[in-house]
RNA sequence: GCGGAUGUGGCGUAAUUGGUAGCCGCGCCAGACUUAGGAUCUGGUGCCGAAAGGCGUGGGGGUUCGAGUCCCUCCAUCCGUACCA
């Protein structure tokens, strides 16, 4: 018997397509096809290499790429890497090695790897966002962000200039600006400010500024986190905790995207859910923006609501921590216990905020303010259940109708006022009434009114009174864009007199210049602030020292494969028409909220510039499920010394006594049973006493131990490379192996048990076509129909299936085609090669060395995708399933395809089968389904 | 709390979208070839039952001639998010 010699073809094709060039793009100058662009999300090459949780979505898009090279497209399938990160500065701080050297290896480690798998990835455009001819155009797209505003009425980016022109004429009159501040000023006001000041001023306005905000701030990592990296109160990457503290720092003024980056939602093929991510994280809330005078204040306090329709319920003021006025207008006998609170409320870690979230504490500042409508005294409280960053930092107290409110004035003893009438069943000792139910009580004109009537009416008062507005709040916040750490890229700005300008364009890029140590200062301050004679210019500027975020490259380099070494523009314009934008973007979820966001901002910012003609950077977009890997335990009781043969233990025997002991592959067999002799070993690798233990079952030999599944992850230890795999079964095998293990956007335990079955399926199909010579057996004989029906059945369900991402459902489809081939042991010329190249997506290097042997001389890859006929897939006769009331019989009846149900209907009533089912008993009807089922309704 | 997803044999899964539940593969059982098998081939395999037959898609209820699929309700697991006024 052949064997099937999947290593040596694998690597001398993947040695061909290298050489041929086979799978790069063509550039749209000489290209008639249409384009289909497809991407990977950007990896972060990270030293452990790639697991087989990466290439589940790198197999599903090239096999993606090469289908649609089959049908006829220009495809652009590249592959590029996020290679500026932390890791690589973290392992340069142990060990001084320059972040570089590290970045590089992995890099040649990710490319082996993806060869090795026949990733078909186009070498010429890939790009590394550590490259100073890469990353000269992210400073390029921060200058651009630096030098833009955002105007409200037009929807769009502007240049400064036209800023600065409307200012000197107009002031702030009729500007609709974003901005950071409140404030209006003449145009008088604006042409008498110094230089300094007017660039100051400006800083409210661009779209990449300058700020003085409480922020993230990492103490291990030494630097300044955006709130997208931060989850549960610790860094995302290495879990350290954040503390809020207020330092200048560069910010991306993305909330004055935020209604086109909701409303583009809409325009693009994403998964539902991952849409919803983006919508709560953007957050948009409608409301009503008020002021509350302050007793013996000349100034008020504003607040904003969603629920003026319960304005009259309001029974006490809540101000921010960090609400300017908050000390202010404390009363002389309240205001060392204000500062005290404000204090320690100011210096409690994120975490610790987070873990109470229940206990809503606060202090009372002395003052009243006035209700705007009925002129009631309303007390004034500090509390740091409210956010300074959202709204105004200030909220109205409605114990009766909001969940906070209630738990804050019960637990402070005020007032509740009840405004809504609740239904009979609502107990207010127990809880708010927050529903949008019933009817506006106790209100004065608002009474009778329904919750929806009552806020437009309330808003519409206010309005008219001119004590406030209709306001719209955004809960995300704009993206803090510095970092205090050295591999990054460098910000392109230099200070004069502390004021920051843009680096000229012709001078990007800025690069990272060398230094000798890679540790941040670790008070606020990168690394790159101690090398003075790169920070101080010879004209006595300054540079900035901060570096960008890891999601600053990442936020564009989409747009960089189309034209990856253009050295005039980061992607020339024909280029960018043409390929963008992505057809087909694959990755994880878990960058709903981080790069998809960043990326949809950097892109309408660009459009709106006209650098680029596409609003939106990817127009479908798939989450492939992840890929977890297992950990093993054996469950013990260690006050009886008893060890458990199988597990659910858990609540059989007393808490205390109960424990899950990790046990790692060493102690596991193969059959994944664990090994009984290394129980003492186990035990004292958990530091527990190992004498005198016992097994619950001492017969039995075989002890089954639990399952965690969780993440693949290098620290975890349950990482399973695709290396062994691949040396093992093939990279064919391998690639079809993961396809058949699922769909691919359902999260699943990765598991080698059946991968011996797709591979004893490829044999399968190599001996039934090359005899052991390694002879190609094909034939010409004339084609049946049922074969022919079985090809076509075949392209039908590949074609469908690719498109639908259903590639498991696929790679069954060819088990079942190639046993019925073998059965009749088909070796038809016009048989098996169209479906070779079905199967060349899917196994490359198996398909193309088939097709080799057929005697051609090109590449399978620049055939074409078989079309089916749907002539070979109707048979003419149809078994029809009998059901009696709608449950299956044995019995079934063959008719022509064509007959109709009254045809049908009339022989099943005369067939002796039927009459038997039918026991004698009426029948009360008879429905015919053509081509699917018959069913008897009878007594 | 809120939002989302998922639940089918021993296991991974499939089901023409309301029409024969369990395709394909793993595992398991039996057999063939073999010095040998973690190779290959053949047959079997949802559960209960000797069989006839009955039961069966997380539980309960409903719509329908007919429900894994639609509706209501409850449960479990996973993911995201969290004082957003």
């Amino acid at each position: 018997m052949a064997t099937y010699p999947f290593q040596e073809i694998e690597t001398k094709w993947q040695k061909y397509w290298k050489e041929e060039g086979t799978f790069r793009h063509v550039s749209p100058e000489i290209s008639t096809d249409p384009k289909y662009y497809v991407l990977d999300m950007f990896p972060y090459p990270s030293g452990a290499g790639l697991h087989v949780g990466h290439p589940l979505g790198y197999i599903a898009t090239d096999i993606l790429a090469k289908y649609y090279k089959l049908k006829g497209y220009n495809v652009l399938h590249p592959m590029g890497f996020d290679s500026f990160g932390l890791p690589a500065e973290n392992y340069a701080i142990e060990t001084g090695t320059h972040p570089s050297i590290t970045t590089e290896k992995n890099i040649q480690r990710y490319k082996e790897q993806l060869e090795m798998l026949g990733l078909g990835y186009d070498d010429t455009a890939e790009i590394r966002t550590s490259d100073p001819s890469y990353y000269k155009w992210t400073q390029w797209i921060f200058i651009e962000l630096f030098d833009c505003w955002y105007d409200n009425k037009l929807q769009r980016a502007r240049r400064i200039d036209e800023l600065v022109f409307h200012l000197s004429k107009n002031g702030t009159e009729n500007l609709f600006a974003v901005t950071s501040i409140q404030d209006s000023i003449t145009a008088d006001d604006w042409n008498s400010m110094s230089e300094p000041e007017q660039q100051k001023y400006l800083l409210n306005f661009r779209l990449a500024y300058l700020s003085f905000t409480p922020v993230n701030w990492c103490p291990a990592l030494g630097t300044v986190l955006s709130n997208e990296e931060v989850k549960d109160g610790v860094s995302e990457r290495g879990g350290h905790p954040v503390i809020r503290v207020p330092m200048r720092q560069w910010s991306l003024r993305i909330t004055a995207y935020a209604d086109r980056l909701l409303a583009g939602l809409d325009t693009v093929e994403w998964p539902e859910p991952l849409k919803e991510m983006q919508r709560n994280w953007i957050g948009k809330s409608e409301g009503l923006e008020l002021a509350f005078e302050v007793e013996g204040f000349n100034h008020g306090i504003e607040i904003f609501t969603t629920r003026p329709d319960t304005l009259f319920g309001v029974c006490f003021l809540s101000l921010a921590p960090e609400h300017p006025l908050a000390l202010e207008i404390s009363s002389i006998e309240h205001k060392k216990s204000v500062e005290a609170y404000i204090e320690k409320a100011l210096s409690r870690s994120e975490r610790d905020r987070i873990s109470d979230t229940k206990e809503l504490n606060g202090v009372f500042t002395g003052v009243y303010a006035i209700h705007p409508l009925n002129g009631n005294r309303i007390p004034i409280w500090v509390a740091d259940y409210v956010l300074a960053g959202y709204g105004t930092g200030a909220v109205m107290g409605v114990p009766a109708h909001d969940d906070r409110d209630f738990v804050f004035a019960k637990k402070n003893s005020l007032n509740l006022k009840i405004v809504i009438e609740p239904n009979k069943q609502h107990d207010f000792n127990k809880g708010a009434w927050v529903l949008k139910e019933g009817l506006i009580i106790d209100s004065d004109f608002l009474n009778g009114l329904s919750v929806e009537i009552g806020i437009q009416k309330v808003i519409q008062t206010v309005e008219e009174k001119g004590l406030g507005q209709r306001k719209i709040n955004f809960r995300f916040r704009d993206a803090i864009f510095s970092r205090q750490r050295y591999w990054g890229e460098p910000i392109p700005i230099i200070y004069k007199d502390g004021i920051p300008y843009a680096v000229s364009k012709s001078d990007l890029p800025v690069t990272l210049p060398e230094v000798i140590s890679y540790k941040p200062t670790g008070n606020g301050d990168s690394p790159l602030a101690s090398i003075s004679d790169w920070v101080n210019l010879p004209n006595g500027y300054q540079r900035e020292t901060n570096t960008m975020p890891g999601w600053a490259g990442s936020s564009w380099y989409f747009l960089r494969y189309p034209d990856s070494s253009n050295n005039q523009f980061f992607c020339a314009n024909a280029n960018e028409k043409y390929w963008m934008n992505v057809d087909f973007y694959l990755g994880g979820a878990e960058h709903a909220v981080g790069h998809l966001l960043y990326a949809r901002f950097w892109t309408k910012f660009l459009y709106d510039l006209n650098h680029i003609t596409h609003q939106e950077p990817f127009q479908r977009l798939f989450n492939q499920g992840m890929i977890l890997g297992y950990r093993y335990f054996l469950e013990v009781d260690i006050e009886r010394k008893i060890a458990f043969n199988k597990p659910g233990n858990e609540n059989k025997i007393p808490k205390n006594n109960y424990k899950k002991l990790e046990v790692k592959q060493d102690f596991i067999d193969n059959k994944g049973f664990f090994i009984k002799e290394n129980l003492n070993l186990l035990l004292e690798r958990n530091n527990l006493e190992s004498l005198e233990w016992k097994w619950e079952d001492s017969n039995t030999f075989e002890v089954e131990l639990g399952l965690y599944t969780d993440k693949m992850s290098k620290s975890l230890g349950n990482v399973v490379n695709p290396d062994d795999m691949c040396k093992t079964y093939g990279a064919d095998t391998f690639r079809m192996y993961e396809m058949f293990l699922g769909p691919l956007d359902q999260p699943k335990p990765w598991n080698t048990n059946g991968i011996s079955g797709v591979h004893s399926f490829l044999k399968r199909w190599w001996n039934l076509m090359v005899d052991e010579s390694g002879k190609l057996l094909l034939t010409d004989e004339i084609v049946t129909n049922e074969e022919n029906r079985f090809l076509h059945q075949l392209i039908k369900k590949v074609t469908d299936d690719i498109e639908k991402l259903s590639f498991n459902t696929t790679v069954s489809a060819f088990m079942i085609f190639v046993n019925k081939m073998n059965e009749s042991k088909c070796c038809k010329r016009l048989i098996m090669l169209p479906a070779v190249i079905c199967l060349a997506p899917f196994a490359p290097h198996f398909a193309e060395e088939i097709w080799m042997k057929a005697g051609n001389t090109r590449s399978v890859f620049l055939e074409k995708f078989p079309i089916y006929d749907d002539n070979f897939l109707v048979s003419n006769t149809f078994e029809y399933p009998i059901q009696i009331n709608g449950k299956t019989s044995n019995l079934r009846l063959s008719f022509d395809i064509n007959k109709n149900k009254d045809e049908i209907g009339q022989e099943v009533i005369k067939n002796e089968g039927v009459n038997l089912l039918l026991k004698g008993k009426r029948l009360l009807k008879l429905i015919v389904v053509p081509g699917r089922i018959i069913n008897l309704v009878i007594e």
